[in-house]
RNA sequence: GAGCCCGUAGCUCAGUUGGUAGAGCGUUGCGUUUACAUCGCAAAUGUCGGGGGUUCAAAUCCCUCCGGGCUCACCA
């Protein structure tokens, strides 16, 4: 052991410190038996699975620095504890990167067709897939790897399509024309959680169709009036009471059409004119109105953004802004525009693209949400899973009590594929479509569809799939026909621990899981429809605590964003500082709020607290290993003359022991005594109740003042035996609450503890967590 | 329109059950004594957004107003 430099150097440590981990299994939880420490189930994270066309930004460097100290600590604890990794395929967002890859080539996907497509993106994830997960690992993240899951492996898929069959089995996914958001530039649907919503200034403009038409309408979009086919009012609107219920026909900037004045109690008679022009085909609450009063549905605007011919020969082929000002120049041209205001205005985007959705009418998949929307609710309600912060229940539930159902398809060529097979019978009347549900063999000439699961679909069911559901779930009456095919599957195979017979297999052990960690912005999108799947198919609660984490923004306080430039890099931040100080800053700055306004001198505190405690380090081992060392005399390694004498080996244990305690000599003794339990309590209940800012303060605290500024000051005037044996006592219980916030550090500082025979345990990985035995 | 969060030292933020304001960075002065200059000691700086209320006592609980931010919602 060569001594320890005066600074630490993360870049020296880091790697072979993961390395050392990596080679011990250290992150692999052992299953032999059922029995589990105290009683207790073992400790299980599911990682929210980050994109793989991802790379690692601040939100996922908090995240998963969280989900890794609770990990740490548990396995500390002697708790069998998992952290299941993996990746997510991301639809949209990876169609998106590879198509834009391809575009620098002077291809495209519609050229080459979806087989080499698909052949491109498995090509683009081998290729940068793994980066993010190599990102994690730079973070210290101590993941079990080998049980490392992709929503798109062959056991994944075979889950994504047992639930999709499930699900249409009960009758509860069905196929419907609606109108539905629509991504002119995706090129697909999108559910309305995938619609974000853009505060802007828009103009309204106030007119009559023609000039013989009774009432004035307004609108922000007068391309689409083409499409109107009625005109609403209050049915309280005494102003417009008498046209209720009459058609009229009119010669709208040159376009025949007939409207009818129709009543809705949902119009504000406030807004505007009180009237609204009806839009049924690009607008959803239009469409419901076309469909109460028996309405035609005009559709004049296409998938691309373009005036269709309906529209009217002027207008079609147009891109609906030009369509728009034509409008306007026909309606000013006939005096028909009466005013126009300016007005804020809600701009919906594609939340993949931020490119504004066209509502259409379009044949999609939903899935029905009212039943299975019931016992995610109660379950909630009645705190069988908890939300922390507390005040996320809140917004969770008003989502889940006004759910609509979901639209499942998705109209573009990454993701798990419909498992429908289509096929025409030819009646004698007319065509009639046969759409049949297939698990394995379609039959003769049928067509399976070309619709695309949405990616929040396979995303739900994580908790369990990645344990290995359906392979793992255990059928009682017919155990062991082993009709499942898996051998060709390479993924599968590995995940299937233990399938066979009586041994206990990850799901049967890990699931439910514990806690989730997460950002605020996917509670619907992910949150929520994880604990509807996983009541819905494994009959129980997918995790038992839902944390949701602070959302980092820069020091400005705007969101972080690679493309606005406005982000800082975590693997930069690990770079310059080294993943402990990473981490350990984020910790910190995570306290109560739910923003974090992103300081770096936070992280750079950190770094040298990180440098602290290597010196502290230091001093306890000169201490403990050559009280009269003078200066320079080198290594502090090889003089095991006092470390290895017995009496001072059993004070090594861990734990503050009272018979420690009891031999507090001074003072000064008592009080770092006292501050160390004190500091044990604290840490222990702030982890609990994720109260990871304060769990750190308090270690900074103790660790820096209490310890080094106080007592190691102290204890140079009483540098008696006992004065050692709390000193290393107390190192070796700070080294351990530390380690999960900063693992590399203190792995490193116990390795030369551990060869210089200071501490028992070969891996501080696996010490065993500091508790207060009294309480 | 509904809901949520925040407003404490120049900056970024702590301040769990109410009890005479704290940290990091920055600023000023001193300091190399058995680890650490990525250090130590000391100092300065706050009407705890404004106002009202409860209380012996409020940054902390209640009301209200102002300011900043977020989310949901069928205001065309």
């Amino acid at each position: 052991m060569e001594e320890l430099p005066k600074t630490y150097n993360p870049k020296d440590t880091e790697e072979k410190i993961y390395k050392l981990w990596e080679d011990a299994k250290a992150f692999e939880p052992k299953i032999g038996s059922r029995s589990t420490v105290d009683g207790q189930r073992p400790f299980v994270i599911a990682i929210p699975p980050p994109n793989v066309t991802g790379s690692l930004h601040m939100g996922h460097a908090l995240n998963n620095t969280i989900q890794d100290i609770l990990i740490r600590r548990s396995r500390m604890k002697g708790v069998p504890t998992l952290w299941i990794p993996g990746t997510d395929h991301a639809g949209i967002a990876t169609q998106n990167v590879v198509e834009k890859k391809l575009a620098k080539e002077g291809k495209n996907r519609h050229e080459m067709g979806r087989e080499a497509f698909e052949k491109e993106v498995w090509a683009w994830v081998d290729e940068y897939g793994h980066i993010i997960i190599d990102q994690l690992k730079k973070l210290g993240c101590s993941c079990d790897w080998s049980r490392q899951r992709f929503t798109m492996d062959e056991g994944y898929s075979e889950a994504v399509k047992t639930a999709f069959k499930h699900y249409y089995d009960k009758g509860w996914i069905y196929q419907g024309e609606r109108v539905i958001n629509w991504c002119v530039r995706c090129q697909t649907a999108l559910s309305d959680i995938e619609v974000e919503h853009l505060d802007q200034k828009g103009k309204l403009y106030f007119f009559k169709y023609d000039k013989n038409f009774p009432i004035s309408i307004a609108t922000t979009r007068p391309e689409t009036k083409l499409g109107d086919t009625a005109v609403a009012v209050n049915p309280e609107d005494k102003r417009y009471a008498e046209f209720v219920g009459k058609t009229f026909k009119v010669n709208f900037v040159g376009v025949e059409r007939e409207i009818k004045i129709i009543a809705d109690p949902n119009i504000d008679m406030k807004f505007g004119t009180g009237a609204v022009g009806v839009t049924p085909a690009h607008s959803l609450i239009d469409y419901e109105m076309a469909e109460k009063n028996g309405l035609p549905i005009i559709k004049v605007i296409d998938t691309l953004g373009k005036m269709t011919a309906e529209a009217g020969k002027e207008y079609e082929g147009l891109k609906a802004v030009e369509a728009s000002q034509k409008v306007l120049d026909r309606l000013e041209q006939k005096g028909l525009i009466e005013k126009t205001e300016e007005i804020d205005n809600a701009l919906s985007v594609c939340y993949r693209c931020n490119r504004p959705v066209e509502p259409q009418p379009s044949k999609q998949w939903f899935l029905k949400m009212s039943e299975l929307a019931k016992p995610a609710i109660e379950a909630v309600e009645k705190g069988e899973i908890k939300f922390s912060p507390p005040r996320w229940k809140k917004v969770y539930l008003d989502w889940m009590e006004n759910l609509k159902d979901w639209c499942i398809s998705r109209q573009i060529w990454w993701g798990h594929q419909l498992p429908v097979w289509e096929v025409e019978i030819k009646d004698q009347r007319s065509k009639i479509k046969n759409t049949i549900y297939v698990g394995d063999n379609p039959p003769e000439g049928y067509k399976q569809v070309d619709d695309v699961l949405d990616t929040w679909f396979s995303s739900a069911l994580w908790p369990f799939a990645a344990l290995g559901w359906p392979q793992n779930e255990r059928h009682p009456e017919s155990s062991d026909e082993g009709s499942l095919s898996l051998s060709e599957n390479r993924h599968s195979s590995e995940i299937l621990r233990s399938t066979q017979n009586d041994e206990i297999n990850d799901l049967d052990y890990f699931y439910p899981t514990t806690t989730l960690s997460t950002a605020r912005d996917i509670i619907y999108l992910w949150v929520a429809r994880m604990i509807f799947s996983g009541y819905e198919f494994t009959g129980k609660k997918p995790f038992d605590n839902v944390y949701i984490h602070p959302t980092v923004f820069n020091k400005d306080g705007q969101r972080m964003s690679k493309s606005l430039g406005t982000g800082v890099d975590p693997i930069e931040l690990i770079d310059k500082y080294g993943a402990d100080a990473t981490r350990f800053g984020l910790a910190y700055i995570n306290t109560g709020t739910q923003d974090i306004k992103f300081d770096e001198n936070a992280i750079l505190a950190s770094q040298k607290f990180c440098n602290k405690l290597w010196n502290i380090a230091r001093f306890v081992m000169i201490q403990m290993g050559h009280p009269e060392q003078s200066e320079g005399s080198g290594s502090l390694s090889a003089n095991p003359a006092s470390a290895g004498d017995s009496s001072l080996t059993l004070r090594m244990t861990p734990k503050t022991s009272p018979s420690l305690k009891l031999r507090a000599a001074s003072d000064a003794d008592k009080k770092i005594l006292d501050s160390l339990d004190h500091l044990i309590i604290s840490v222990n209940s702030n982890l609990d109740s994720f109260r990871f800012g304060q769990a750190a303060h308090d270690l900074y605290d103790f660790v820096w003042h209490d310890f080094a500024d106080i007592y190691i000051e102290e204890s140079k005037k009483q540098a008696d035996d006992n004065t050692k044996a709390i000193l290393l006592s107390t190192l070796t219980q700070s080294l351990k609450l530390l380690h999960p916030f900063m693992p590399f550090v203190t792995e490193e500082i116990w390795q030369t503890l551990y060869e210089q025979k200071l501490v028992a345990e070969k891996l501080l990985i696996n010490a065993s967590w500091p508790e207060h035995k009294s309480k």
